[in-house]
DNA sequence: CTCACTTGATTGAACGTTCAATTAACCCTT
DNA sequence: AAGGGTTAATTGAACGTTCAATCAAGTGAG
């Protein structure tokens, strides 16, 4: 059975992880990581990943997939503004409460500049994801004419900015977060804004 | 005199900036940083700067009045939203063309995670400093009944977010930059969003 | 001569990775 | 069931390299 036979390598992943986010990819060491996975050698990853690299790799593949869980997506598209709007807010910020959301970010960021390949999953699985969905949307809005004379790759990205910055508050840079309205408070602003913003 | 005499200095400093924008602070190496500024020994480093991380934090404290270069920055309080807005981005988006602010973004994100403290100056001359002037700008407009019912922290955040994912889109994650429109119409359109969004 | 500055060589620690050797788990035959 | 044989998992020690930091020896201007 599974439970037993792959534990360590989820035992691993699980410990880089936690190390990657904490202190970064080039700070983490195989040794650290180890013994937070409670190996006695750092040689006993060896035995599961070629290196580091494939070490970190195999972390964010581990993951992306979870990420991706974005369930009914193509029922947005349906939806008037009213309701879309709000809903893809709630599930970017609502992302915040699950507990390895922090760490994911971290690491996406800590690797964003300088190995976008091997951080990219975490992207496309996440709000690159939600933005092409809400490019989309936009754009069958403006097609039905249920909004006019706006650019839905400027209209998406304006709105998960205004998201992003708030998650980025929250997690990365604790000075930006620092005098914010608490989610649900700073979502609606949001909505409001745009709701109004979009009706012209 | 100064020219010649602080020179060798500025040089460190100048390639220090280069290579930990390029490969960021950790795989940067002293070595690098020297033979970048055209130095025969990296020792030589250590003759200006007591360590790798004092040189870290003196190129961004080097850099970052620079940066913090708001001018008239209180009268933007007199101004009616049509125009402060538009200014704001402005201000934030002509920054992607000066020559050194990609590097900055680079080291900024790339140290944000993990020497928070260190690269705090550069926020604090930076966004957060426009991202403050903003709050305090809607805060006054909500109190002039200009604008009601509003959020000001909320709103400044969601509007520097939407001008921090371009410019995140372009020089830190192009994936994300990827299908953006050119600023001057990505400005127009989130203008335009704010603008009748809070006339509500 | 002196002092600010510059250099090549050196040191010592940290780290990723390898490896030979040991132990645990499994399977097959009798 | 038992025992022998094969594979999987695990370990500690060691190697080779990288790199920040130090050092002692220069240079050249005043």
């Amino acid at each position: 059975m599974d439970p037993e036979e792959s534990n360590r390598k989820a035992e691993i992943l699980d410990a880089a992880l936690e190390v990657f986010a904490e202190v970064g990819y080039r700070k983490a060491t195989i040794k650290a990581i180890a013994s937070r996975a409670g190996l006695k050698s750092p040689a006993l990853i060896y035995w599961y990943f070629p290196n580091k690299e494939a070490l970190l790799k195999a972390t964010i593949g581990a993951i992306a997939p979870a990420v991706a869980q974005v369930e009914n997506a193509g029922m947005i598209f349906e939806l008037p503004l009213e309701v879309a709007l709000p809903m893809i807010g709630k599930l970017f910020l609502s992302a915040l409460d699950m507990p390895k959301t922090p760490q994911l970010i971290r690491v996406f960021f800590g690797e964003a500049i300088h190995n976008p390949e091997v951080v990219r999953p975490l992207a496309e699985s996440g709000p690159l994801l939600v933005l092409n969905l809400l490019v989309e949307y936009f754009r069958r809005q403006v097609e039905h004419n249920h909004i006019s004379g706006h650019n839905p790759a400027a209209l998406a990205r304006a709105y998960i900015g205004g998201l992003l910055v708030y998650m980025m508050g929250k997690v990365l840079f604790p000075p930006l977060g620092e005098g914010a309205p608490p989610p649900d408070e700073y979502l609606n602003e949001v909505v409001g804004v745009f709701l109004r913003g979009l009706k012209g």
